[in-house]
DNA sequence: GACCAACGTTGGTAGAACCAACCTAGATGC
DNA sequence: GCATCTAGGTTGGTTCTACCAACGTTGGTC
């Protein structure tokens, strides 16, 4: 076996679009995961929305994130446990609740986004600041393309 | 709620390369999860490293795939069971299995390589040849900078 | 008032990426 | 030779993500 040889993966892998993608997005949980506690990405997707939006109904969360309503229920009560959101039925449609933000959200948003980064700089070592916002610019139109890619 | 809003996502998130590569990898699942029986990404994947290189052991395998020494073995366990491919003990070294595509795993492998690259196809509509070739380019570095990631 | 759609909730499934432990077989040290 | 270490395969289990199904409640429509 050659040592040399760089291990690499068969050419017809190498150069499909979705394998990468998947292999990047492995790459960037493996490097989340061992800096963060918990399943803390669910948590600063939905942090941030409710920073950005102001607060929202869990359905209009999922949508804004493209995810399950379920799972979405599911963060928004751990959120809930731990004090970083405020979950309450809507007055005016009984059918919704209301998750607002917290203080205590707030900072854990923060601690959240500066790990982030920190997982995004990491992963994109090598890689110059151009190439960085190219590579940005276009994996969102990939996925604008896509519209509301919602479940 | 403005209709014409087009619910999207915040941008601490629309702009962070991990939360992008995870959802366009998302999107390129759910894409394939359409037009295939099973879990045959898998087998693509393990199809395609044993025509490219020839037969290999699984562990070889796995590290020419940033796979999983168990999740070789299963995906090799069930190309088996098909016929896609012949494993039996490496002669020259006991402890190995050396795995080899048959004709009907390279039938598979072509078959398969069809629907990945509709697939592809279909998630990168909207971009210019140019613009493909440019994130398939950029995302193959970032992948190249983190070397042999196996785990 | 009957019917339908939206929302939250509970529970369950499938796949991917792991980790742990075991056994066998080769390699390395003395 | 013998003890030790490492590599490989196998079995079995865990976590996280993305799903799907069904239910009860509520609001909107006909």
């Amino acid at each position: 076996m050659a040592d040399i040889d760089a291990l690499l993966p068969p050419t017809r892998l190498k150069s499909l679009t979705q394998w990468q993608a998947g292999k990047v997005a492995t790459l960037g949980a493996r490097l989340t995961a061992a800096r963060i506690p918990l399943g803390g990405r669910a948590d600063f997707a939905v942090l941030a929305a409710l920073e950005e939006y102001g607060p929202l109904s869990q359905a209009d969360v999922g949508r804004r994130l493209g995810l399950d309503r379920n799972d979405v229920n599911a963060v928004a009560s751990r959120l809930d446990e731990a004090g970083h959101v405020d979950r309450r039925p809507d007055p005016d449609d009984r059918r919704r609740n209301v998750v607002t933000i917290t203080a205590g959200g707030r900072r854990h948003l923060d601690e959240l986004e500066e790990i982030a980064l920190g997982v995004q700089d990491e992963l994109l070592l090598g890689l110059q600041e151009s190439e960085r916002r190219l590579l940005r610019s276009l994996l969102n139109k990939v996925l604008t393309n896509h519209g509301p890619q919602a479940s």
